[in-house]
DNA sequence: TTATTTCCATACGGTAGCGTATGGTATAAT
DNA sequence: ATTATACCATACGCTACCGTATGGAAATAA
């Protein structure tokens, strides 16, 4: 019965390999079975259908984002100015376990544009990063609506620049170090 | 004959209705057709294939974005700076003529997180706004590298910021002013 | 008027994926 | 030892899309 839960995580991990390297719409019952080497049989005893394992991939990673935000900014230290500086190396080093081309992250944001499901998962996550980036701002000395601005500024440049970063037209962590210094000023 | 172009720009611009509603998976012959009200045997007679059709969208929206970028920015006037406040003005107003809840632009990004044809698109794209970018801030005093990384950090976050805005997260024109600002110090 | 070209409809065969039904094997429980 | 449960294979019908083939209507040219 522990074996339940084994090899349902087997499906969703290669789900999220799909995901990574071709897109949402390589999330497919047959071409995973066929990358398993096992056959759809499998497939429909683990998950009732393709939506209930994309449901289940959400919730996998929505845990995962969540403890990886607590797990390591919780325990930071140093001044405010200091946790912002480690948490940008945090999130600028983990290139957060991409599986082929592009980050887990990255495929997520972009299945989140078109299917509603997702697009609320990137929306919980963002909101709370954003929070967290205020508050932490806040902290650092800025009123609340300062710290809000800069934080959206702060975190749209993530998101930019590991786009721009995937097309090796910018350096994430030294661009990032960049607007963190004149965020701060 | 010029019947011939009016025909198939009216199966372009479907298609980028489909693409920028639905994502571009939603690029599909018959589909298209149906939402013209005509029947799969036009599609065919007007492209060869799937991938035509394709290859003529990015070669469209890559005419346009490249003259976009020349018209609205080569008649700008006064100091670089003011040349650059009324750029930002321009693309965080234009929302470059959504179709559907997404914009053109941002649907050809999620597009090409996936497609390599898309991805090289939208990479000429950007390397030339890039540049652009660099060039206008060496022109407001600051050297090569300095520009350069400002430029980066400036489309980065405009990017960024585009992605939040459609979460409802932050607001996109503000936001940009904020970030202009800093840059320019 | 006749012939040609442009544009589209209809019908066909083929593939890929979905979800179901059914049966089989191996492990664990009784 | 037998029964039950967990897990998977195979086979089926269904749908949606692709690309082709063919024919027809409408406009244009000869």
């Amino acid at each position: 019965m522990t074996q339940v839960k084994l090899s349902s995580i087997k499906w969703i991990e290669a789900a999220f390999r799909a995901l990574s390297t071709s897109g949402p719409q390589a999330i497919k019952a047959e071409a995973i079975a066929r990358d398993l080497g096992v056959s759809k049989g499998s497939f429909y005893w683990h998950f009732t259908n393709i939506a209930d394992l994309k449901t289940k991939m959400l919730e996998h990673w929505y845990e995962a984002a969540t403890q990886r935000i607590i797990a390591q900014v919780n325990d930071l230290e140093g001044s405010p100015a200091d946790k912002l500086s480690a948490l940008i190396d945090i999130a600028t080093g983990n290139k957060n376990e991409p599986y082929g081309g592009v980050s887990v992250e990255a495929a997520i944001r972009n299945w989140g544009k078109f299917n509603e499901e997702a697009g609320e998962m990137v929306k919980r996550v963002d909101t709370q990063r954003l929070n967290y980036l205020a508050e932490q701002l806040q902290a650092a000395g800025f009123d609340e609506n300062a710290a809000r601005s800069k934080a959206e500024i702060l975190y749209a440049g993530l998101i930019g620049l590991e786009i721009l970063a995937a097309e090796n037209l910018a350096d994430l962590q030294s661009g990032m170090r960049t607007l963190l210094q004149k965020i701060l000023d």
